[in-house]
DNA sequence: GTAATATATGAGCGCTCGTTCATATATTAC
DNA sequence: GTAATATATGAACGAGCGCTCATATATTAC
């Protein structure tokens, strides 16, 4: 994931035409590319891991990396990406800075995600388990 | 997008251990990756041309390339890795190639990033508009 | 048989991404 | 004042990705 210079991650870069796409076959170059950048932000784990973090709520920068064991730099880099992306917020208080998601529609993408990953591996279908029946036979 | 070695997207690479997530908050490493690699696929625009061509039917490896002007090469390797995540099948009928969607939540996940990104960028707010007013006055 | 067409795939290349390390700044504690 | 803590950020490195080119295979047309 690049960080864009200061823009938004909505908003078309060109002028309207969404005509064609109006049965979703045959996205515009812009859309696509659009849907990319959305999509890349959550295609990583690490980046996941921090939005699902601030999905309960407002969290500070080392309790991030506290949660997740992960260095404090590497936190404040990718919030440093969602930031620039307008997905999350920041409130300096002191010397810590409390970070919060901004942005429902990347929560909402997140959460169906989930909903059918669980979907799809949550229903205790056929746990593997081994039956053995051992037992001995004499020939005489 | 790496390759992955035949395994679908979905289905969990360990045993059960979903109850930790049951808030969203707090994903686990494996979910996580999960996650990753769904948006991961996703997350390409050219894939995501193709997969929003497929979302029309079925349709050919050369008709797919012509349509979005790729090359026969990007078309096929793209629709490698579609297909070794279980997201298309294909049937081979003559020389040619057909293939189609066959998961239906990535396409959910693509109709509904794209309703956002409608929902944006369509509304004809404040469309730039330079409203001039130009005249002379002549002071005497 | 040869030629043309459709597809698949390995190798290579350039580019991007995520992490780490080092360092700078700001704030609090003393 | 100094020390400790919290955060931000630039540079560098390694890994992975997507594309292109070349080539192989399969099928149809002739």
């Amino acid at each position: 994931m690049a960080i864009p210079n200061s823009l938004p991650i909505n908003g078309s870069a060109t002028t309207g035409t969404l005509a064609l796409t109006g049965t979703v076959a045959g996205l515009s170059d812009d859309i696509a590319l659009q849907l990319s950048e959305i999509f890349g932000v959550l295609a990583d784990s690490t980046r996941l891991k921090i939005i699902a973090t601030l999905m309960s709520g407002e969290v500070c920068v080392c309790e991030i990396a506290k949660r997740l064991s992960l260095q404090q730099s590497t936190v404040s880099h990718q919030l440093r990406l969602l930031r620039e992306l307008r997905l999350v917020t920041n409130r300096k208080q002191g010397r810590t800075v409390y970070y919060q998601l901004c942005d429902d529609h990347v929560a909402a993408l997140l959460r169906q995600a989930l909903d059918h990953v669980r979907e799809t591996s949550e229903s205790p279908v056929l746990v593997p388990t081994v039956t053995m029946d051992v037992g001995l036979r004499v020939t005489t």
